[in-house]
DNA sequence: TTTCAATACGTCAATATGACACAATGATTT
DNA sequence: AAATCATTGTGTCATATTGACGTATTGAAA
């Protein structure tokens, strides 16, 4: 029988089922409006926002606890993630204010002291349909909601730079990695997979060369659609053929070079 | 005033310095007479063969630790290291022989509890110059040397899959990370450095193509030496420009498409 | 001196790329 | 109902890149 422990639990006195030094944090990515937004918890309290974390029972992999953290914050299952740097200097954690903020909301002493030692981050991106998240703070924090990669402030410890690593790795994984298939819905027009392509590499493509090389990988089917409604010429609807997609992923694409 | 404390010092009775739960592993890949090499331990009585790995002192970081092991393992200073991927099933390293193996080393039962705990594993693949390195056994090992990738017979715990994973990681970032830099001797002929891609990417290359894709970079100062004594003509001997090498890497190259 | 096999340099057709033109569309405005 | 509009679908063309291959050169070995 799986025993599940969440935070809360463990915060309300269960025994210790997670492993000491070792927690996770979670980029988590989604597209709308054209531009990519990030899932982020306001802390009780506090002015900081933060990366979905958590940590790591003791008898699940890293990849499990990702997948649990990400289902309490997002309502959604099978979710697409990656983990892409472990985060260990050793100050990453020993702010000053952290403590007592936590001391604030009325944690007890103990578990205080849970959060007091060092850890070391194993950082995970995640590719969601972000119409389809639902999102849910955690116990330790009072929203969690979708930003814009400008609006963002200054994020707490170092997520800053798990962030910007995310980003870095997400750009050089492009077209390794089956971003389109898990950030767009199941129908999608060629101007939006444009727009995705050119908010995540931050440079414009050309409309027409983009369709092009899109259409030569044969990754696409063209929908006997068009997404109407909109103003102007509707474009059609395209989706993914699953199969062309892996294997050209498998080699590797050279969209956007 | 810092403390050293290494694996010998430790087993011999030392307090723990060491984080518990979390262990790095290291693929220190080579290249000499045209094939990739990797650094293996073969441990005390026993015919199994493991990587070269570590433990994580209290303030330090993974790299630190990295290379703190690499250095011992080496000889080496400055190697280039790159952390890939962590290694976190609970079953990973439960080997039902594992502890007897290391009770048969004589290693006393205090420190036996050490290795019965879980271990994360973080995996780092290191590029170090062959014929610089001079492979020395840890403390659990009788010997360090170097194996083709072909000539390793299966590996302790979940080693192999490491090593795959490394193998894999390096494919996949031979166009973003200074691979034929760290490699390669300073000075090396054409038909090195398309041998190691073909290595790398295990497939042939036309070598007059490569040699045009390679120059088109500039990331190459041609010497006024050649690499006399082999047999035949000699061919002449490059170096990195260094510069244009980090910019073009930076952009990604394309070699071995 | 000849032979040899590998290197250096070059050619060329086929393909891919980047930059751009123009017609078609469907909602909005007049 | 017609004109307007910004966007989308399709196509062109000069240039650059690629893949496949040919030939001359070199330095050691025969």
């Amino acid at each position: 029988m799986e025993r599940k422990v969440d935070l809360r639990q463990w915060l309300s006195g269960a025994d210790n089922e997670f492993l000491p030094h070792i927690s996770l944090d979670c980029v988590v990515f989604g597209f709308h409006d054209g531009a990519l937004k990030i899932l982020l918890l306001k802390m009780q309290n506090l002015d900081q926002l933060a990366l979905p974390g958590g940590f790591m029972m003791r008898e699940e992999t890293l990849e499990e606890a990702a997948i649990r953290t990400l289902e309490e914050r997002t309502g959604l299952e099978n979710i697409f993630l990656q983990q892409f740097h472990v985060f260990s200097d050793p100050a990453r954690n020993d702010s000053a204010t952290r403590l007592e903020d936590l001391k604030k909301l009325g944690m007890h002493p103990a578990k205080l002291e849970w959060f007091a030692q060092r850890f070391i981050s194993v950082g995970f991106y995640a590719l969601v349909e972000f119409s389809r998240v639902r999102p849910k703070p955690d116990v330790l924090s009072e929203s969690c909601d979708w930003y814009s990669l400008e609006e963002r402030g200054k994020l707490v410890l170092d997520h800053d730079q798990i962030l910007d690593t995310a980003l870095a790795t997400l750009r050089m994984q492009l077209n390794h990695q089956p971003v389109g298939y898990n950030l767009l819905p199941r129908k999608f027009t060629m101007p939006e997979l444009q727009k995705l392509y050119e908010t995540i590499l931050d440079k414009k493509l050309d409309r027409r060369n983009f369709q092009r090389k899109m259409l030569s990988y044969g990754i696409l089917n063209v929908l006997d659609e068009k997404r109407t409604g909109g103003a102007y010429k509707a474009p059609y609807l395209y989706s993914f053929h699953l199969r062309n997609y892996q294997k050209a992923l498998r080699q590797g694409l050279e969209a956007g070079a």
